[in-house]
DNA sequence: TGGAACGTTGCAAACGTTTGCGAAAGTCGA
DNA sequence: TCGACTTTCGCAAACGTTTGCAACGTTCCA
């Protein structure tokens, strides 16, 4: 028998078919666990499968039943050319979605995207290979992103949801009041002159400076912050923040990072010039990935719940696969109080 | 026109074909770029699709030619049921592996498997949806990925590869050696009572271990290492470390993690009780991830460069989806000295 | 005893593409 | 003018499922 299993490789159904003397349609049911088949004959089929190791073909299942069971998770990268998918956040995202995802017996497509085209999203949507759609942020494609979701329901991003006359669903934390909160906790350490390390493209990152704008402005400080370009590519952040830093260094004396890898790498480079943290320069993060944790000193930071998030995400998803409505979920930030300001 | 395009909407190669009066075939042909069709024919079938954002269906034509453009990434974590994607190197590999994966064609499907029926391999490598699968580590799964790769060919493991009989093909480094370089940087420090922070389940794992065992036993330590089960799960990784140190802290005077997370946590955990880092208490890290760096103090680590492993991975699965044979490779492992040890 | 009702199964038509094969039309040289 | 050859295209058969519908054999009630 086992020697008959590996000899006459049975790949199809009608194979199975022939094997338990029934028809293909029969063997259809029976795998599916249809009511419509005895359930003796169910049961010998489904044994009969087991024993060949077979498993029905799914591209062909997923023709036939247009629904293919994939969700396709998709990391634009608009401005960030050089950022890869290693950067942390995306990561954790990535990790719990793949959680919620997998449990629900959907499968997750990955892409990484360099909008270069402009139907970098029509491309993926229309390739009619999956369910549903998440992005993982919005970086500076709004535009295209509002676009597609004019036509394509299933279609969720992680960021901004209050963009002025935005009609794509997005889960997110309020990054005004985030930032603000990162503000309120660099001043009332008594800066003044506070820097914001970060790129203002993507919508997400510019509210979390407005943010700690309005912090300082409600504090009667009567500047803005500094804001340095700071890209999330790993490799060359360091570099980024070293030259900012002797720049513009002696000017300040706070600073809002617009996450916490940048705040990480903040304090790696204050370490080196011996500038104390908190003392001589608070620094606050925004994320609150596990390194915030880990570091030292352990960041101050915005946190933003990414399990949840993910959560949402998916929900909001499913219940537009299913054809309802879900709107858009803004969940509140909250400022972790820690060590580094 | 542009109401045209909205009005009939042209899902199929069909109706695109009755559009521009020629038959499916010569369309399917048009769009595939094929010269068996007249150029001029060609591209104006070319700039109909385009105008009508007209893009054939995957799912049909993946049943057609037998090939999905898919490859699957799988994470399997056996042993670490609380471990989940939002671990660092997982992702690193797995940023890598988009990268490297997207720019050739081909998709990435993820999965997150724990082990719990003894076929997920089977069910994966069996559903006929992706072209190649790549498992990013064994886990204490080698048994189920021998079994598998002894019939099925596009497959290919981050892990090891010197593993006694092994059939299936693996690109990694040489645990034994970087656990060596490992122990002999600490025994270069002075350590003599060193203790070694990770679990022994994954084949990995264990040759670090044994490296660090060679490296005492070579420099005239009669004792092997103590080992402390860590996992690799971040929720509880802090509290894990905690109570080992608790427990063996007075015993040891050196530190040998088995991944960088674990350094970094222990780097932390140290902290806490003022415990000097290195000259106290020297910890060397694995894999040197970007954290690595940016730790303070910088982890001293044993280098894998998980680019070229990722890079490796994805030409030999190709070589193997082609036909060809791809052995395994096992990469040199480097001592990254900074600060940690 | 007839037929209605029920539970199981088989038949065959989709799903939307790709591609081998042959037909038609055009080109060229003899 | 004819045949051989080339280029371009249409026809139709796959790929392996799922599923509406019809057919079959029972059972049961009138």
């Amino acid at each position: 028998m086992e020697q008959n299993a590996q000899m006459s490789r049975v790949r199809t159904i009608a194979d199975l078919a022939r094997l338990a003397g029934v028809s293909p349609g029969t063997v259809s049911r029976a795998l599916a666990g249809k009511s419509l088949v005895n359930a003796e004959t169910r049961d010998r089929i489904q044994a009969l499968a087991a024993e060949h190791s077979f498993r029905p073909n799914q591209m062909a299942s997923r023709l036939r039943t247009q629904r293919t069971g994939v969700i396709g998770v998709v990391v634009p990268l608009g401005h960030e050319r050089r950022q890869h998918l290693s950067d942390p956040f995306f990561m954790t995202m990535l990790g719990f979605l793949a959680d919620r995802l997998t449990e629900d017996g959907y499968d997750l497509m990955l892409s990484r995207i360099i909008p270069d085209a402009t139907d970098w999203l029509e491309r993926i949507v229309d390739s009619g290979m999956m369910d549903g759609v998440l992005l993982i942020g919005q970086s500076d494609q709004v535009d295209t992103i509002e676009r597609v979701a004019r036509r394509y329901r299933p279609l969720v991003a992680w960021g901004s949801s209050d963009l002025p006359g935005q009609v794509h669903c997005a889960v997110g934390t309020d990054n005004i009041a985030g930032g603000r909160m990162a503000g309120e906790r660099l001043i009332a350490r008594g800066a003044r002159r506070i820097a914001f390390l970060g790129e203002l493209r993507a919508p997400e990152i510019r509210q979390r400076y407005e943010g700690v704008a309005s912090a300082m402005a409600a504090a009667g400080i009567d500047h803005p912050p500094i804001q340095l370009d700071t890209h999330l590519a790993s490799d060359i952040m360091v570099q980024e923040v070293t030259a900012h830093l002797d720049r513009v260094g002696g000017e300040i004396d706070g600073i809002a990072a617009a996450s916490d890898v940048i705040a990480l790498t903040t304090l790696r480079v204050l370490a080196d010039r011996g500038i104390r943290v908190p003392d001589d320069m608070p620094v606050v993060g925004y994320d609150d990935l596990p390194l915030a944790l880990s570091a030292v000193p352990r960041i101050t930071t915005v946190r933003q719940d990414i399990a949840r998030g993910a959560d949402e995400m998916v929900s909001a998803l499913f219940r537009r696969i299913a054809g309802e409505d879900a709107p858009s979920v803004m969940m509140p930030p909250v400022l972790v109080e820690r060590d580094s300001a």
